[in-house]
DNA sequence: GAGGCAGATCTTTTT
DNA sequence: GATCTGCCTC
């Protein structure tokens, strides 16, 4: 299903499963996955709603990975206790790596080499096979610690997030039997945001389905948000043919914005070039215009955006849960909340990870992790010294090489350590009560019918961790962080609450510390609190609001100052606001400040491209420092505009995405593409020409894009696109809806939005006109 | 070994 | 701005 903004795709997902229920498929091999936990919950309460509860499997790839990979853990060479550690302690193991192997991290920052080597993994790339690029120091230390790292982590029992879909894949790949039972029991899969898989993902869809090919995805290529974690587009474009026999279906019609809105997002989408053409429907009124305000700075920006929610939940048209403000990175949040804050107006950053962040919460969880996995030495790092024990690094030091030569875990290790050399005798007889505190925890750990709470407790209790909080009452809120604990504590009493075993081997700490590990930033996002929602545009999607603020349009903010000179990752930041007016059902305000403090310092920017972008009729400019005669602006925009015709006539015709229709064109690595680029080229050009492609629309990247501004202006000039202009009054007609007149017309050129009263029983519905859906009848 | 301080460093988005 | 690092002193 290729669905657009606001088309329901939840609601065909679930009636899908549903469906399946009430036609005999038995629930347990359906198994349906999304991106967030969130997601998944709403999905199994809707489904509920529809035909009861059922046991279907939902959840995100993430915990479908990691409830496989327990239960078959022996295959890749862990066993089902293992640990899944985050990426702050991935990232101290691959520091421990580099150390072991004698690396300078000086030039090459740990974390570029996580991110080197978590890309590779997504790419499905093995250590072995991972080839550095040319001239990438960081490549070059990816390519040496990966397998040090890898090794490490096997011995720990413990995997990374990407670990969790790797093995899975694996596992797969290297199990044809296996694979074939795992394809035969979840015979039926849905997977929700299919634009946002990457290959690994791709793969283990691919290989539970290959013998029961019933595979439903949904997706819109222009909500592509996560290309940066390897998510690629191709799997939509690859799917027709890994799936010959697959259906296309398309949702276009858009129930959530008004035309205002949707007129302002197409416009905005369609500068850019690499997209399936889509059209987005809606018989919506106009609503208000969308706003773009320029404020002098960010403070005003802030107070200015405080003011008028304060104001609309005073006049009582609107209530705090109405509200979303929308930034490009979380470090933007600060002004807005102080804002907020000072007038009292109620809100929820949604920054879900903060609770799962703090040391004290990170303490007790490792605790729990070393319980259930004694070889988890990052665990046993973090909590070996709190409270302090008087072991120093320099007894740990030795510690760890120690076990490292002897190829023992860190807690046998401890064990030992009064016969270890070097380490004094002080640290040795801390190290070895450390390791029978954990033995004596461990056997109340034990048994699967122990409560997670209880356990917590008596980690709490004698490590003397409860203790230390309690009496550092001083400076940094000791208290605080003691009620955090608490709270965890009261957590694990509602899991263990809840908590059902959905086989035999499920244990209520494992799955505790599966949740824990995975949650997400939006899965703490409450939708039932009346508060206003604070959020980065990644974490929007899928949500909607009436009202959406979208924040800190500049140049370098928006537009990330990383992503500008690469055009591909300039789509992915257009996609992104894309994203974000798409959030909002009946007012979109995007704003820009002249000069913001950021980071500690004060720059001064330029307001986003984007923004002239999407300036039109659907929008109007104010603000105290838009421009008095809004020539400046105007001019600008209309620069813009010609570009938006070339590339609206790039996607005029909505057609060239239906099964197997649009032109493509394979990559020397055999992906398939289609690129609208080349649709609009062919539009015009006699069908003979389709197999002769020109050199410049076999190149990418950088260099295609640089060319196709140019060489499409020049080849345009032969090229007279088809021009459709509409009248009052005039007769059309649609494909689906049939004749009609045109009774309103709002806007000018090809994004126009016009409204049609049809003959038929289809009513009064609005139209971009520029969209080619209607056709003039003679 | 613990704790405190100054200075350096680095800042996209996330399961 | 915030956090981490290394260095210093007790």
């Amino acid at each position: 299903m290729l669905a657009g903004p606001g088309s329901g795709k939840t609601r065909v997902v679930t009636h899908r499963i549903a469906h399946l229920i009430s036609a005999g498929v038995p629930a347990e091999q359906i198994v349906a996955l999304s991106f967030t936990n969130k997601a998944a919950d709403e999905m199994r309460r809707r489904v509920s709603e529809l035909v009861g509860p059922q046991p279907v499997e939902m959840g995100t790839f993430h915990r479908f990975a990691a409830r496989l990979l327990r239960k078959n853990a022996r295959l890749v060479g862990l066993t089902s206790d293992y640990s899944i550690l985050d990426p702050d302690d991935a990232g101290s193991l691959l520091k421990r790596a580099a150390k072991k192997l004698g690396l300078s991290l000086t030039h090459t920052p740990i974390d570029r080499v996580a991110g080197v080597i978590s890309r590779a993994k997504n790419e499905l790339t093995t250590p072995e096979s991972f080839e550095p690029r040319w001239g990438r120091p960081v490549d070059e230390v990816a390519k040496r610690v990966w397998p040090a790292y890898q090794q490490m982590m096997l011995e720990a029992n413990s995997v990374d997030f990407d670990d969790l879909l790797v093995h899975i894949a694996r596992m797969l790949i290297d199990n044809p039997d296996l694979r074939r039972m795992l394809d035969a029991r979840h015979r039926w899969i849905l997977v929700d945001e299919y634009q946002d898989t990457n290959a690994v993902q791709y793969c283990i869809v691919r290989g539970l389905s290959i013998d029961h090919p019933n595979l439903a995805v949904t997706g819109d290529p222009d909500q592509a948000i996560y290309g940066w974690r390897g998510a690629s587009i191709r799997n939509i474009l690859e799917f027709e043919r890994d799936y010959p026999s697959a259906t296309v279906v398309k949702l276009e019609h858009n129930y959530r914005s008004t035309s205002n809105i949707l007129g302002t997002a197409d416009r905005l989408i369609a500068h850019n070039s690499r997209r399936k053409p889509k059209r987005l429907i809606t018989d919506a009124a106009p609503g208000s215009p969308v706003r773009i305000v320029l404020d002098a700075s960010s403070h005003d920006e802030a107070d200015r955006i405080a003011d008028e929610i304060a104001q609309a939940l005073s006049d009582g048209s609107r209530t705090p849960r109405d509200f979303a403000i929308l930034f490009r990175t979380n470090a933007l949040s600060r002004s807005l909340e102080v804002a907020l804050r000072s007038r009292g107006v109620p809100y929820q950053l949604v920054r879900g990870l903060e609770f799962f962040k703090r040391r004290e919460i990170r303490d007790a969880v490792a605790w729990l992790r070393l319980l259930k996995n004694p070889r988890d030495d990052e665990a046993l790092l973090r909590v070996v010294n709190v409270p302090p024990r008087g072991i120093g690094k320099q007894s740990l030091d030795r510690l760890l090489s120690w076990a490292s030569d002897k190829r023992v875990s860190l807690l046998e290790a401890a064990a030992e350590a009064a016969r270890i050399p070097g380490i004094s005798k002080r640290s040795g007889t801390a190290l070895v009560q450390f390791a029978r505190l954990h033995g004596e925890l461990a056997a109340q750990a034990g048994g699967p019918t122990g409560s997670v709470a209880a356990l917590l407790d008596a980690v709490l209790e004698k490590t003397g961790y409860r203790r230390m909080l309690a009496e550092d009452g001083g400076d940094e809120g000791g208290e605080d962080r003691l009620a955090n604990v608490e709270e965890l504590v009261t957590a694990a009493r509602q899991f263990g609450e809840t908590f059902q075993p959905t086989t035999p081997d499920d244990d209520a700490l494992g799955s505790f510390l599966e949740t824990t590990a995975l949650v997400a930033d939006t899965d703490v996002w409450d939708a039932q609190e009346n508060r206003v929602s604070l959020m980065t545009l990644h974490a929007s999607k899928g949500l909607e609001f009436p009202v959406v603020y979208l924040v800190a349009m500049e140049d370098g903010i928006l537009p990330h100052e990383r992503s500008i000179d690469q055009p591909e990752q300039m789509e992915e930041e257009r996609r992104l606001v894309f994203v974000g007016i798409t959030r909002g059902r009946e007012e979109v305000h995007a704003s820009a400040a002249r000069m913001r403090d950021y980071r500690g310092t004060r720059r001064i920017s330029a307001p986003s491209l984007f923004l002239t972008e999407m300036t039109g009729t659907e929008t109007v400019v104010t603000g105290t420092e838009a421009p008095a005669s809004a020539a400046t602006w105007a001019r600008w925009g209309v620069v813009e505009d010609d570009y938006a015709q070339v590339a609206s006539d790039d996607s005029a015709d909505g057609t060239g995405a239906a099964p197997g229709g649009g032109p493509s064109m394979r990559r020397p690595d055999g992906l398939v593409l289609e690129l609208d680029e080349s649709d609009a080229y062919e539009e015009h050009a006699s069908p003979k020409k389709k197999t002769e492609r020109p050199a410049s629309a076999r190149r990418r990247g950088l260099d295609a894009a640089i060319e196709r501004a140019t060489d499409l202006a020049s080849r345009l000039g032969g090229l007279q696109p088809v021009k459709r202009t509409y009248e009052m009054g005039q007769r059309v007609r649609h494909p689906e809806y049939g004749e009609g007149s045109i009774c309103g017309i709002s806007g000018t050129g090809p994004r126009a939005v016009g409204t049609v009263i049809f003959d038929g029983p289809a009513g009064t519905r609005k139209f971009i006109l520029g969209h080619g859906a209607l056709e003039p009848a003679d």
